[in-house]
DNA sequence: GTCTATAGATTGATAGAC
DNA sequence: GTCTATCAATCTATAGAC
């Protein structure tokens, strides 16, 4: 077994059960049974749990917030072209969709969506920020962007509406791993609708919210 | 120190440090040494971890779910006494509002506040569906009201939007406490609004949308 | 009810042979 | 780079004196 694929094996079975599990719920030798690996390959690999953790993030979320960056740039750019203001929905769809269609990237992603979802919520401080530091451009790339979208909202309604998407985002992202719960509705609801159907109700919902009078 | 206040003391304690520090990152140490209250007392008062977490949440959210199923109950009067349908701004309001109002209800409330808003993210399966088979009587009351608000709308569109709301809800609990983050920037951004202004802003968001086309 | 003392298991991390 | 063996710390929970 190479190098390459020990590191990889460590880092696919971190992602999954820190996702299902929760950073301090998993334990290392948790995840180098699931990987198949021996206990010291964490850290000689890694350093520490800590540093793993980081990696987890780096590995999926550059390229990502690269990604979400490419998009928001396009939607700016066609704005000017034209010489108007870049519609919100596009706005808002390019920090949104990248991310569900993500997914279906590549095997493993689904568990990786779930752990964004719930970074914004980790109670442990250091690695909230470990993420929200690889996430501020791109939030404010799409604050900016949202700025020229709605010049006559005050920054501050901008930004909380913006915490309120990102609430209504991370929880989507959240239950879409396996979050089973109240949908035992006296009703017909689909738990697990196709990503690009959610993908619309999630943006309809969040458009509006922003756009409220 | 009577045995009322130990069980007190340790709640008090166990509820911050939950919140604060996550359930899986806080120890019966933590707790118990907080409280200043001996170790061996948490398992003669509550049994275990487990119990006592549930506690916790019982102890707040048994009165507070009282609360908002009165208030959803006044909503759906109201309607028939007048023979229209209940509004949907107000469906939401006698939930939500009660929440955010609770913070300055007592002390140490809080901390279960951000309790609460981290609870649907919770990693720990048994710790989210305890809380989940609390929440599910007044969820299903705050469905049915909405059903009857907005009959447009199917019930697997109107789960979903519900699910984007709580998410938002939850989000913002959380924020209450102490998430600094992504605030700091190039704009003036109040990072603690009134509590009245927050139910506000998340009043208008959430209600704008629902009744998105 | 409260305390001390400790059992028994699990954790992250490392030293050293191969 | 990979392995075994182990350390030192921490955890939940409990037994038993007072």
């Amino acid at each position: 077994m190479s190098q390459q694929d020990t590191k990889e094996r460590i880092l696919d079975a971190a992602e999954g059960l820190f996702a299902r599990e929760g950073f301090h719920g998993t334990s290392l030798r948790a995840i180098t049974t699931s990987a198949a690996v021996n206990l010291a390959a964490v850290n000689y690999h890694f350093g520490s749990k800590d540093t793993l953790i980081e990696a987890v993030f780096e590995r999926r979320l550059t390229p990502l917030n690269q990604l979400r960056l490419q998009r928001l740039e396009d939607v700016k750019q066609h704005a000017e072209r034209i010489g108007g203001k870049p519609p919100t929905r596009d706005a808002l769809a390019a920090f949104i969709e990248p991310t569900l269609q993500f997914r279906n990237a590549c095997s493993g992603a689904e568990d990786f969506v779930v752990l964004v979802g719930r970074s914004l919520h980790e109670p442990d401080a250091a690695l909230r920020n470990t993420f929200l530091q690889l996430m501020r451009p791109v939030f404010l790339c799409l604050f900016e962007t949202l700025r020229q979208s709605m010049p006559g909202l005050s920054p501050n309604l901008l930004f909380w509406r913006l915490q309120f998407a990102l609430g209504a985002m991370g929880h989507t992202l959240c239950w879409e791993g396996q979050m089973q719960s109240l949908s035992d509705l006296p009703h017909s609801v689909d738990p697990a609708p196709k990503t690009e159907t959610l993908s619309d109700m999630l943006l309809s919902f969040i458009c509006s919210g922003m756009e409220a009078p």
